[in-house]
RNA sequence: GCCCGGGUGGUGAAAUUGGUAUACACGAGGGACUUAAAAUCCCUUGGAUUCAUACUCCGUGCGGGUUCGAGUCCCGCCCCGGGCACCA
């Protein structure tokens, strides 16, 4: 039993004295910039789950430390935003007492944990000295036009009293409190995002090191789609309105008209004689909740509005109806419907009796297995599942339509298709479409959109899914919007040398519902002069949201006190970008969106050298509590870290949670798991007794090397629990091996030092060493030591294992049939067969194949 | 519905990417030490068959296929997790 107390609190004050973490920006070093995703530092603490993605870029630091890159692993708080103002509320305190009570709680944590953490780095997003260059950077973006007000319709959470962005949304309701949502207008301030991303979409092709899955999702919210704005006129009025469509090669197929109920010209066509009805059925959808209206279970509905409109391409006049299938969020708020290809047009028609046209004949088998494909991936490359969709041809369809043959269930399927009976999605030959018959649907849409433009009706038009941030909130704990309103000169940004715009003090900071901040009751704060004529003016009240100060703080580690810039750009340069980041997946279409959006601002504005902040990244996986469920106070099964550390010790617990599993995955708890951990540690400290300077075994210099090569690797892969069973393989050897060579067992210490660094420095120092283990060089395997002499020679028989045989490593393939032949194994499986051929695999297997 | 991951012992999981399936650990069972217990150490631990830890057969969600050889590749299906979702 070693006294993890004694030792880990007695390194903790070591290290902290000697300024053993403190980075230097020491340009002759090869850099290493490995980031996490920094805490809210809310009321409940850390749990033993929050610090597992810590604890695995710690392990990752220290080699990079002992391969003497010159490391930045700094950390920080992302203090501003509901939790820690609902925290505040609740518990009746100030946020800032609350956030400063919760910062210290959430740091006596970290620090029992032995983090190479550089405190002097330490960041806090709520400090002035921060958010000044928050509010900075706000105004770049609003002098570049990228920040705007709105009164556009938003997302508006009853219960957290703010508006919240598309990304604060789940599933329709409140990221935070769950409650539905409702849209209503309001003024707010925007960011225009969708201005970024094109290239946040393709510089996602130059991101080998991030996970798949993560840019999949980035890809799927950003949902660029290629198509057409077309216009319709409105017949015997003077305007027209804009749709637009991934099919403009369908256009001859459009039967009706449908806009959103909140289009803002609904109320100006609808006919008298159809108004009641409109005017009830806007009032019928108002009512329904977000979450109702997307219900993709429920019928469609809809109303006509008595007004037509003119398809410009053949002057059909088609019926305009409103239906709540078509959302003003999306395009352009309405839409052509062409109920022979698209689904929902399909089932609307077919419930309101429209007419359905078929302008798209598929041509053969292949045609229909595109049915299957999504129609927006048409600006990216496919994906590999839509290779495998391709392949399904023949079988799918005859499955599909119930038919014998492939031949005759298409030609059934294209009757039905051309007579409007079957919805047909995919690509084929264009039929009652005047100028565009014959034509394969790709042509097809090139031509048309060539027509549009010659005709000035219509133009190539791009798409996303990807919404403007909406920015401001109603509440008071997050930035002040750095802007003054004035009568004569509209919105005018705050003068940078004033800035920070501090946050004042309050007396009452629970939201007020109203749709403005609790900031907008201190008079002596809102009213001011305007920066531009001097006359009075009026502070903007509505904060930033939570994630603005997250949306670049990785800059501000490199150069944390600097007052004349947000990050020199000198220093920037060296230690941007950030080569790998480690944090929750939960982030991968919020914070880091956000933080590629900023990023990408501040390359183009000059005040960073990279387009890109963050090189590689990693999710982390949750650590579930131990009846497989997440951690919660509601269920009672939380664990404290800081139980863990005092009866296990902080090695222990670092051990464990790396062992678990793989990095990204979800894993439950387990004690007794830990306390394995804690017996390989023990075990590893026993060893020391058995230390004396003899050469190394054979056996043991050959395991060494491969473990210092596995190992090596395996933390550079974040493979971090085979990297832990392979340390165990060779303490296992060592154990038993009488007598351990001193060599052995520092280089030993040296690999597990990243895991326990606690452990390896004590029994480091133990061994009479004076300087810090850290300061050592990661050990190198040698090439010579971790090949084998010897191998067992795998030897089946059919390809079943009959017989392993001992044999040099490079036999050849004639000695080795040689050898073969003589075990008792083989020739019993060989008896009355005649050999057809030997497939011999060098250094692994000889397969005999028999008759 | 679409997209991305997965499915291997009682459990967490390994498997050099097509070459000895179940490493490492947990749990369980047995033993040693002990008056006893804890701790520690040793042995066993996929299933069937068997006196046997001899031999053999079966075995990586299910059904086919390719191959000398498939957990790994191909085709079809089922289930689980995550993301998006009336996106025109």
């Amino acid at each position: 039993m070693y006294d993890h107390k004694k030792i880990e609190r007695k390194w903790q004050k070591e290290w902290e004295k000697s300024g053993l973490y403190k980075t230097k920006d020491d340009k002759k070093k090869k850099k290493y910039y490995i980031l996490d995703m920094f805490p809210y530092p809310s009321g409940a603490g850390l749990h033993v789950g929050h610090p597992k993605g810590y604890i695995a870029t710690d392990v990752f630091a220290r080699m990079k430390m002992m391969q003497k890159y010159n490391v930045l692993h700094p950390m920080g708080w992302d203090a501003f935003g509901l939790p820690a103002e609902n925290y505040a509320i609740e518990n009746k305190v100030h946020p800032r007492q609350a956030v400063e009570e919760n910062i210290k709680k959430f740091k006596n944590q970290l620090l029992k944990l032995g983090f190479t953490y550089d405190w002097a780095r330490e960041i806090n997003t709520t400090d002035p000295g921060y958010y000044k260059w928050t509010q900075w950077i706000f105004l770049q973006m609003f002098k570049k036009g990228l920040a705007y007000e709105s009164n556009e319709p938003v997302n508006w959470c009853p219960s957290c009293k703010t508006v919240l962005s598309n990304e604060d949304l789940e599933g329709g309701k409140c990221e935070r409190c769950g409650s539905d949502i409702e849209r209503k207008p309001m003024r707010q301030w925007v960011l225009k995002i969708t201005d970024y991303a094109d290239r946040m979409l393709n510089d996602l092709e130059k991101l080998p090191d991030w996970e798949e899955s993560i840019k999949e999702m980035q890809r799927n919210w950003i949902g660029r789609s290629e198509g057409a704005i077309v216009q319709f006129s409105i017949f015997n009025f003077q305007f027209s309105i804009d749709v637009f469509t991934t099919r403009p090669d369908t256009l001859f197929g459009a039967t009706y008209f449908v806009m959103s109920p909140e289009h803002p010209l609904v109320k100006k066509l609808t006919t008298p004689e159809q108004k009641k009805d409109v005017e009830e059925y806007i009032k019928k959808t108002a009512k329904k909740s977000e979450l109702e209206r997307t219900d993709l279970a429920k019928e469609k509905t809809g109303v006509f509005t008595g007004a037509y409109a003119i398809n410009p391409v053949n002057q059909e006049k088609i019926p305009v109806w409103i239906a709540d299938y078509v959302l003003m969020g999306y395009g352009t708020g309405a839409i052509m419907a062409v109920p022979g290809h698209d689904k929902r047009d399909f089932d609307f028609a077919r419930e309101y009796e429209i007419c359905i046209r078929c302008v798209t004949s598929p041509r053969s088998i292949n045609d229909l297995v595109v049915k299957y494909r999504s129609v927006d991936d048409s600006a990216l490359k496919p994906s590999s599942s839509t290779e495998k969709t391709k392949k399904l041809t023949g079988e799918a369809i005859a499955y599909w339509v119930d038919s014998k043959t492939p031949e005759d269930s298409f030609k059934r399927f294209r009757e039905r298709v051309e007579d409007g009976i079957e919805c047909y999605t995919g690509e084929g030959v264009n039929i009652n479409s005047g100028f565009l018959d014959g034509l394969e649907t790709e042509k097809a849409k090139e031509e048309m959109i060539e027509w549009l433009e010659k005709n000035k009706v219509g133009k190539k038009a791009v798409n996303y899914k990807l919404k403007d941030w909406v920015f401001s909130r109603q509440r008071y704990w997050g930035e002040p919007i750095p802007i003054i309103h004035c009568k004569k000169c509209g919105a005018v940004a705050v003068s940078e040398k004033d800035l920070p715009v501090k946050l004042p003090e309050v007396k009452q900071y629970e939201p007020t519902g109203t749709g403005e901040s609790p900031l907008a009751n201190i008079k002596e704060w809102v009213n001011t002069k305007c920066p531009k004529c001097g006359g009075p003016g009026k502070r903007e009240t509505n904060t930033m949201p939570q994630w603005a100060g997250s949306s670049w703080y990785w800059l501000r580690y490199i150069d944390p006190k600097n007052e004349k810039a947000l990050v020199d750009k000198k220093k920037e340069k060296y230690w941007s970008p950030v080569d790998f980041y480690v944090g929750g997946a939960e982030h991968a279409t919020r914070h880091l969106i956000y933080a590629r959006f900023w990023h990408k601002f501040l390359f183009d504005i000059g005040a960073v050298n990279y387009p890109e902040p963050f090189t590689r990244l990693q999710h982390v996986g949750l650590i579930l509590a131990e009846d497989g469920r997440k951690m919660s106070k509601r269920w009672g099964n939380v664990i404290n870290p800081d139980e863990i550390v005092e009866k296990y010790g902080a090695d222990s617990m670092r051990v464990y949670e790396m062992f678990m599993g793989p990095f990204s995955g979800a894993c439950a708890w387990s004690t007794n798991g830990l306390i394995g951990a804690r017996k390989f540690l023990e075990k590893v400290a026993k060893l020391k007794t058995r230390i004396e300077k003899v050469k190394m075994a054979d056996g043991l210099s050959n395991l060494l090397h491969k473990t210092i090569k596995k190992v090596g690797e395996d933390i550079e892969e974040f493979k971090l629990n085979t990297a832990i069973s392979t340390m165990m393989i060779l303490a296992n050897k060592m154990e038993e091996t009488e007598r351990i060579d001193l060599n052995a067992y520092e280089s030993f210490l040296k690999i597990l030092s990243p895991f326990a660094p606690h452990l390896a420095e004590e029994l480091w120092h133990e061994l009479g060493h004076k300087e810090s283990i850290f300061k050592e060089k990661w050990p190198e395997y040698d090439k010579k030591l971790i090949k084998d002499e010897t191998i067992n020679l795998v030897v089946q028989v059919n390809g079943k294992l009959r017989d392993t045989i001992s044999v040099a490593v490079d036999i050849s393939e004639k000695e080795a049939k040689e050898e073969v032949m003589k075990s008792e194994k083989v020739k019993k499986w060989l008896e009355g067969k005649e050999v057809v051929k030997i497939i011999f695999v060098k250094g692994r297997l000889i397969n005999i194949v028999v008759k």
